[in-house]
DNA sequence: TATTGTTATACTCTATAACTATA
DNA sequence: TATAGTTATAGAGTATAACAATA
């Protein structure tokens, strides 16, 4: 069994990151956005601060990312009955669909490369998505904002 | 052995791409910025407009962006000596210093959760590295610019 | 007094359009 | 006329600081 250099998996990561920047161009949504309106479709309504925390972002970003979201229709704001200074976040029907097209583009941009990738190699991936979820999973939770980005 | 479902990989990428964020927030550096400037570090000094087609920007993003980097001393404009309208752009020691320092703290970070994976998951992982990579490698050349981000 | 959210302000990063200088 | 690069302008996305309203 190979053994699991790190430097060359931060690095090979980095390259896996510019793949997804390829095959999911932020035309639609930004990657903050479309990563806050995909927890609100997977978990469900938010507090703003909530998802501020999620995201990674500080509270007056997230106030203004989720007025994007509700200015384009694909969030909704709604106040919290048992709180009366909360906002609660709720995904949309047009966010959900948007959502949709954007996975549905990403496994189409996907698929052609695969379609060129080597039966082993194809394998070995589908051998390794577990482990790097369970990778994922042992994140911490998210923590300080982020500082700029991208 | 596994078969590649493409949506499973879709998804499955996405997370990794929420694994990078966190094991590389963009505190000093933009991903934008950190990518060009690597792209120097490894290919040599590089014409603006190469440098806007190989990380997918416009020419006057990337015009900026070499702006911002040569404020900060992280890379510097040349004359092209063969061409009077050109622009030669190159990293500075300085900017090789910092990407030293970025990778060194991804590893650092990634290092704390790889103690936590198993050795069956660890090395599932090193042994998809190099089909990752061969993934990576099929993509078209850097095409249209994107549309925003962050 | 502490928490939730918003507003004000400033900076990065991006785009398109219009421009300058050189080939 | 075409190419390389810059400047002008507009908008997204982010941060910190100051504020309002509610708990």
């Amino acid at each position: 069994m190979a053994d699991l250099d790190h430097t060359e998996l931060a690095a090979s990561l980095e390259r896996v990151f510019r793949l997804l920047r390829r095959i999911s161009p932020p035309r639609d949504l930004s990657l903050t956005a479309a990563s806050a309106l995909r927890t609100l479709d997977q978990d469900g309504p938010h507090r703003l601060t909530e998802l501020a925390g999620a995201e990674g972002v500080t509270q007056p970003a997230m106030t203004q990312l989720v007025s994007r979201l509700e200015r384009d229709g694909l969030a909704r704001r709604n106040a919290d009955p048992a709180d009366g200074r909360a906002v609660v976040v709720e995904i949309t029907k047009a966010g959900r669909a948007l959502l949709r097209h954007r996975r549905e583009a990403r496994v189409e941009n996907l698929s052609h490369l695969l379609a060129a990738l080597s039966p082993a190699d194809a394998a070995a991936i589908a051998a390794a998505l577990p482990a790097f979820d369970r990778l994922t999973d042992l994140l911490p939770q998210p923590r300080e904002p982020h500082t700029q980005e991208p």
